[in-house]
DNA sequence: TTGTAGGCGTTATCAG
DNA sequence: CTGATAACGCCTACAA
């Protein structure tokens, strides 16, 4: 019985620019005198001492061999072979690289890089989920995450019908940002509630008795926890709460006049605790109402800021609060993707925000009647 | 003759989940009930009319078959039978996302990721350069590579050795970044000389007569590619160059001091060009010793810059000078390797950069005698 | 201790 | 028009 020949370059296109190839497993056994299997072991030598079961002597052969031929292991059939690519997914429903870098995931794209290379990912930036671009922009977009052992997704706006088929597929998936809507979807978010509660204790540690929050009126899952987290300090340091210690602004910057600020002060409030949002207003508003009122920041009212202070007013005095730790977030994100990827039920949600002390609180006087 | 049992999961350690595996072709062909090749025929149909023998029906059962299972292509197995992955790859021999914004890439990143959305591709971050993540250190960091279609190099210090060869087996590479020294190897650049040209052009227009570049004393290829275009622009405007036009500074805010300024001026000079460094020192000596010298600056002397302002000043005058193209060069570095990994052999190394007219040129009245 | 024999998922060729 | 089938380069259970 004829073998069936071996076609000279069977079910390949000639390589269009003549790429020589290069030495492969085959060839350095060849050359060391052994089976390719051999090689491989060799070369995956366990470094856990087990399976080590190879003789000093072909290992050195081996060893010689292959560095002599300069052999470089093909990552695609490495890959291949392990059934795995070692490749986790960044998907964003927003340019990852924005032109206004303001809105950009820079900050935790940080983060997302650095655990990624700590753990051994690289990583696949999905493109075009804005731009329009790789993945043709059909229902089925999404999908092309599949290509990666496992994906995070940044952004709002995400499509709940296909985010929802990936994680019933058992697909790892895991959300930048509290998500709880979408039931099973693994998230990592900030503790905003613990973090503002702590810069209400720490307004009442420093003599304050009457603290309002400044907050913005939308729903978004970050002002709802920044407001639990400030009344539920309030109440733990025995202050007065209730909706009078919230001021919910649709306009703040209109709507918290110098005068209004005078006669919360003049009714007894001596802290001003303003939200985060992205435009900032709600801090713009609060810092630039006590200035017109003429009062002294760490000296009249004390201020402070649940988050970050926008980039523009970053030259003023730095306010007490807290960060949103945008580095860690991302390596979380990335360690809880990587455990789900292998195979680990692991899950740490909340990642807590760093306390700011800042200038802008200081020590209340009790006023002696 | 009894076929040899295919074992269950040969090769392979148990998955620890019980995940599912993504679908692979032969399942779709199974729920199409076709064969696995016609899946691959029509999964890659070419879009060149050839090779196109699909009966329409058989077709779109296929097609609804991947998309309800969601199949997507395994990369590693695609580049192994020598196909496309539709990957480009990014490396850097810094992290790509430093903590320090200032010397990142991401404005380039900006255009690669619009042109590779554009063209289709999306992108691998190849982690672990600097913080010895993904790829283990060894001399076989950079193949890693491979398993893209192509890939991107950013940075400075690029391991000769490791890039050779990739460059050798027709790997197509591009560097972000003049590197001629390196044979065969593709880049991108700014067209520094162009650009500095047209600066000494339009000061020559606006009259100036005597026109002196301060450059540092490195030697890298975006200093002399600067002076070249410099010393260029004045011998078209038939003005005097030769080594006295230019002013090599080791430390340029102590060695151009007030009293240089002066004296240069008073010997005719009525313009300064500072090149653009990572320290921005040529300008920031230039336009700190004119202010010190007690001139004005669009009145009595003209200054350009050869670059964009350093970030920390940049509330100051706007120079009038070019800006780097960041987001065109990284666009065009994309092109360039779509270009190659396509099989053609475009090249397209200048991107030219934009003149800024700011405001700290002005016309030079000739003196009357 | 080493060699043998699949098989990972795709692509492409070649007979039916 | 479709179904086998042979690689691609590597890994590993199992036999010798």
């Amino acid at each position: 019985m004829e073998q069936p020949r071996k076609r000279a370059k069977p079910g390949r296109a000639p390589s269009p620019t003549g790429r020589t190839s290069r030495p492969r497993q085959a060839e350095v056994a060849r050359l060391a005198g052994v089976s390719q299997a051999t090689v491989s072991l060799v070369l995956n030598a366990r470094s856990d001492g087990k399976g080590a079961t190879i003789s000093e002597e072909t290992r050195q052969r081996v060893l010689d061999a292959a560095r002599s031929l300069g052999y470089v292991p093909d990552p695609a059939a490495r890959r291949l072979a392990a059934a795995r690519n070692n490749l986790l997914g960044v998907f964003s429903f927003t340019a990852t690289f924005p032109t206004d870098v303001q809105h950009s995931y820079y900050p935790f794209l940080v983060g997302v890089e650095q655990e990624a290379a700590a753990l051994g990912y690289d990583l696949v930036l999905f493109t075009g989920s804005s731009s329009g671009g790789a993945g043709a922009v059909g229902p089925d977009a999404l999908s092309r995450v599949r290509l990666a052992d496992g994906c995070l997704f940044l952004g709002r706006h995400v499509p709940r019908a296909e985010l929802k088929r990936l994680v019933a597929d058992g697909f790892p998936v895991v959300h930048l940002g509290r998500r709880e809507e979408l039931e099973g979807l693994a998230w990592v978010g900030a503790d905003y509630v613990s973090a503002s509660r702590d810069v209400v204790a720490r307004l009442a540690e420093l003599g304050h008795r009457r603290i309002v929050l400044v907050r913005e009126d939308d729903e978004a899952p970050a002002s709802s926890d920044r407001q639990e987290g400030f009344l539920d300090g309030l109440a733990r340091a025995g202050l007065p709460g209730g909706p009078a210690a919230v001021l919910r602004c649709v306009d703040p910057v209109a709507e918290l006049t110098a005068d209004r600020v005078r006669a919360l002060v003049a009714d007894g409030v001596t802290a001003f605790v303003a939200e985060e949002t992205d435009t900032g207003a709600a801090w713009r508003a609060v810092s630039g109402a006590v200035r017109e009122a003429g009062l002294s920041c760490p000296g009249d009212v004390s201020l402070a800021l649940l988050g970050s202070p926008p980039p523009d007013v970053s030259r003023e005095p730095v306010p007490m609060g807290f960060e949103v730790p945008r580095h860690a977030l991302g390596a979380a994100a990335v360690r809880l993707l990587a455990a789900m990827v292998a195979g680990q039920e692991a899950d740490e949600p909340l990642v807590a925000c760093e306390f700011r002390d800042g200038v802008t609180a200081g020590p209340h006087e009790v006023h002696l009647p």
